[in-house]
DNA sequence: GCTCCCATGTAATACGTTACATGATTGC
DNA sequence: GCAATCATGTAACGTATTACATGGGAGC
């Protein structure tokens, strides 16, 4: 139920095409949200038939016409609603780190390995969203303006940033500590290891996260 | 595609039921999934026809039955095939930082105010986490055993705290931040202000963050 | 010649959530 | 008395993804 007040939001900055909306989720908005066009198209024509937005069709040629959607001030009323509502909990849903929870049953230089490829995923989206964000903030400094928009708006970037770099660093922390406890996953001598045989790893891998 | 997979995960350690499992969901896997029984029942009809477990009906008196779980060989294999292909990329979707965004439309202290609600949710959610693994933890020790499953579950259980610990210092910096920034949002004097008149407050919050 | 970008959308399918249905037991 | 826990499930609805459909222009 959130998609429409993301576009809301959006339009409350500049009027967009559904292709625009998608490339803003695509790039900066995607460190909170994402979404296909198949779902964003039905939705703007939903907003437009409510009232909320309007439309007016820009031909072209060679290519359908453009359809560029502006906020209506109903529109700016619902969004306005809508931020001072409790947000909806987040449903996490990390395909990565369930595999990860169970990936005593794959060899240890298996699990290394995985660690290894999903941390060059998650280096990559850094890049490409440190990227998007330097490009914003130098066209800002040579506007040479200040407004909420921007501060709030970087906030939430760097909370996006923030968590690209931590997950990094927890795989990285994690590479080790199953490289140090490797000799757990050697299935001739499975069966009995006792808590002190590790604790000294765990305890480092645990120091200055949790205190157990 | 991945709710089967944490089912199958699950049974590989313990048989449990339906039940049981969302329990699990909720509790420890919670870090990185959620699901109803609503789901969560039908799923484990659908992988007893693929022969991917069996159940045993234990009856109750004035319950119904009990419908335990088992995995069978089939369903280990389709597991382990699972964790050895790449993880879907995570889709990410933050209804609170969506409307964060775009806060700059509601007034500086009611920012403030959600921030701090949100902060305080997460902190509940970080204590019933913490207690969780304490608890997993202590009957561990007392074991007195160590397998690859404890230090790998571990590590996720880590990610888990970590990502709560990480939003909850995010939120006392933005409210921070917004604090001493509350004035771009003040509707009289909104028109002009300069980069430079927050420069100070901008670098201080995205101090050893970003370096931009 | 092939892929990517622009630009719109529909249809089919898959996945997820809320509401409905039943009912005994335990604790506040 | 009321809510929570145990225990199973179905039905309706909502959201999200993939596939299908069209087609010109740019760059390799």
């Amino acid at each position: 139920m959130s998609l429409r007040y993301g576009i809301l939001g959006l339009l409350s900055e500049w009027d967009a095409s559904g292709y625009d909306i998608k490339k803003e989720f695509d790039d900066l908005m995607g460190v909170f949200w994402h979404s296909h066009l198949s779902q964003i198209y039905p939705e703007l024509n939903k907003l437009e038939k409510e009232k909320f937005i309007t439309s007016q069709s820009i031909p072209q040629e060679g290519k359908p016409d453009k359809k560029i959607y502006s906020i209506t001030s109903k529109g700016k009323e619902v969004l306005i609603h809508w931020l001072l509502t409790p947000p909806e909990p987040p449903k996490i849903k990390d395909p990565f780190l369930m595999q990860a929870f169970f990936m005593d049953h794959i060899p240890a230089d298996e699990v290394i390995l995985k660690l290894k490829m999903y941390k060059k995923g998650r280096e990559q989206r850094l890049e490409k969203i440190k990227h998007a964000v330097e490009e914003r903030f130098m066209s800002i400094k040579e506007r040479n303006v200040m407004k909420a928009r921007i501060i709030i708006s970087a906030a939430v970037l760097k909370r996006g940033i923030q968590q690209e770099v931590q997950y990094i660093n927890w795989c990285e922390e994690t590479i080790q500590l199953v490289e140090s406890c490797k000799f757990l996953w050697d299935k001739n001598k499975q069966t009995e290891f006792q808590y002190t045989d590790v604790s000294d790893q765990l305890s480092a891998y645990f120091f200055n996260a949790l205190d157990i």
